[in-house]
Parts: structure tokens; sequence; C-alpha cells
DNA sequence: TTCTTGACTTAGACATTGTCCAATGTAGGA
DNA sequence: TCCTACATTGGACAATGTCTAAGTCAAGAA
């Protein structure tokens, strides 16, 4: 993660224990996280961070395209530093685990012109609901 | 909207005044309200009724697969009576604006199998988002 | 029609998630 | 090392949603 670090100061970002910790919460490849979980996180190393900072760093993260900001289930915002690689999500409608899955073609196309009544379209997120392999085994 | 009353009362829906105005005020073709603008608009009509009942009114409907919850924003969940057709959001990002959109084939096909995870799919929401003509236009 | 009863509604307390602000601390350049 | 603009802190506040106990009422029964 000192990749994007580095690349954070590289472009004017001030270097603090604080950020420094919760971009090392963030570092992972299948990390879903919300603000409260990297507060705790970060909490674990750096005891004294408040939840302010928190919130604007992940802020600040997302601004600048580092991490994604997640939001599946209409409660809290989860963030996915999976950023530089587009993909998609695969939640449990049970349990709300999260995975990244890759999709075929880009599902930008898939909205005909005369379906975008003068928009700018930019973006698409595509979300996948179903059960788990662990929630539909034991069934409860 | 009485098409509406009648399947719930089918169903053994107990109808009463503040389920009706709920469901007068969703009537429509391209109505996506959050549960405090129901509530207020429910209120026009019928000045007691409380916001714990609109949420339980609206909680049920969506249960019962009348009304579809979308959270375009991580905000407030808004509701969308149009949940007998399939379609997917068109959102502004700048002034928020919702407009319901219709894809090329569907969306559950585009998600392999090796990238199902053993998952049982069972529903995929696809949210476009861009500027809307109004908002490009009146640039801030 | 009137009665009865279990489901519905209400007000307001409470929970969760997120934002804002004034005071204080500090990273990094000079 | 010193400065200063920017970052952090703690706590109040805001927005959205949930829960509960007590009162109310829709709809079937008689």
């Amino acid at each position: 993660m000192s990749d994007l670090l580095e690349r954070l100061r590289g472009r004017g970002w001030r270097l603090t224990a604080q950020r420094r910790v919760v971009a090392e919460v963030l570092d992972g490849d299948h990390v879903h996280y919300t603000a409260d979980e990297v507060h705790a996180l970060a909490a674990g190393r750096l005891p004294e961070i408040s939840r302010a900072t928190v919130y604007n760093t992940l802020g600040e993260l997302v601004s600048l395209g580092e991490v994604i900001e997640v939001s599946t289930d209409g409660r809290a915002k989860r963030y996915d530093p999976n950023a530089h690689h587009d993909h998609q999500h695969l939640v449990c409608s049970q349990c709300g685990t999260i995975r990244d899955v890759h999709v075929h073609g880009d599902p930008l196309t898939a909205l005909p012109e005369p379906e975008r009544y003068g928009f700018q379209v930019s973006e698409v997120t595509v979300t996948y609901r179903g059960i788990c392999p662990n929630c539909s085994g034991t069934s409860s």
C-alpha cells in the first residue's frame, strides 16, 4: 500500500499518522468495510483516531478515485479499495457478504440511445443478489 | 390504483384509511418518493397519519412485491411502484432526478457461471449515472 | 345492527449513520 | 528550528429509520 501513499503524497496529500492507518486498513483485495469498521480497525493501531477523521479521509480517498463507495443495502456505505479494476458486486441477500465479480461486456452499452433521455451517461453500477453457499447450506 | 387495493384486500390485507392514502400517493408511472415525501403527501390528505405507519405500510408493500425499494445515493431509500415492469434506473449525479429505463437483454446473463461463486443469483439491479439535460445546460 | 377481537395506528423515545464546527495539533517547507 | 496552512479532535447536531406500549378500528359473527 506504500504505492498508494506515494501516489497520494505526489498529489500533494499531507501524510499524517491517521491517514496512513486508514490507508493501511483498506489495504487488501476483497475489502468492503463500513466507515465504522474502518474506524474500529484503525483505532486498534491508533487509539485516539476520531470518527470525523475517518469520515474525512474516506471521503478524500473517494474523491481522489482511490476508493469506491458502495451502498448495497441502504444502510451504511462500504468502502472498496479495488478502484483500479472495473468490477461489479455480488451480495448475499441473507448475510450481506460481498464479492467482487467481473461481467461479460460493458454494461453501459446495454442502455440504448433512446433510453438515455439526453443524459450524458458516464457510469454504471451492477449489483447481483442471491444466496451464498454458506447461507443456502445452513438453511435457518 | 383500486386495482392494487383490490389485489391487496384479496390477500387478506386489512384496508385502513392510512393504507389507502399511502397507496394513492404511490399511484403513478414515474414516482420515486422517499418515505418522508410519502409521509408529507399522505398527511396532505390525512393530517394525523404518523411516520411509523408510513414506514410500516411501505415495508409491507415492498414485502408484497407491489413496490420496489431503490437506494441510489446512500441517503433515503425511495419507493418505486412500477414493480410489475422490469426496469432499471438512470440517475442524475447532480440533481438526483431518477428515470426508469429499459435495457437490451437480461443483465443476469452477463454474469458468467464461474463468477457466481456458488451463489443462487436471483436478482440484479443496474443503475446508470450521468448528467441530465437540465443540469448540463445550466452549468453551475 | 351491534359486538368482539386481533390487527393497525400513534407518539415519541431510541438507534444508526453521517456532518459540522471551533479549538487544538502538526507536517513539511523556508 | 519556526511558521502556517492544513489536519484532527470531540461533541453537538442532523437525517433516516426502528421499536414499543397504549389506544383505535376494520371486518366477520351473531
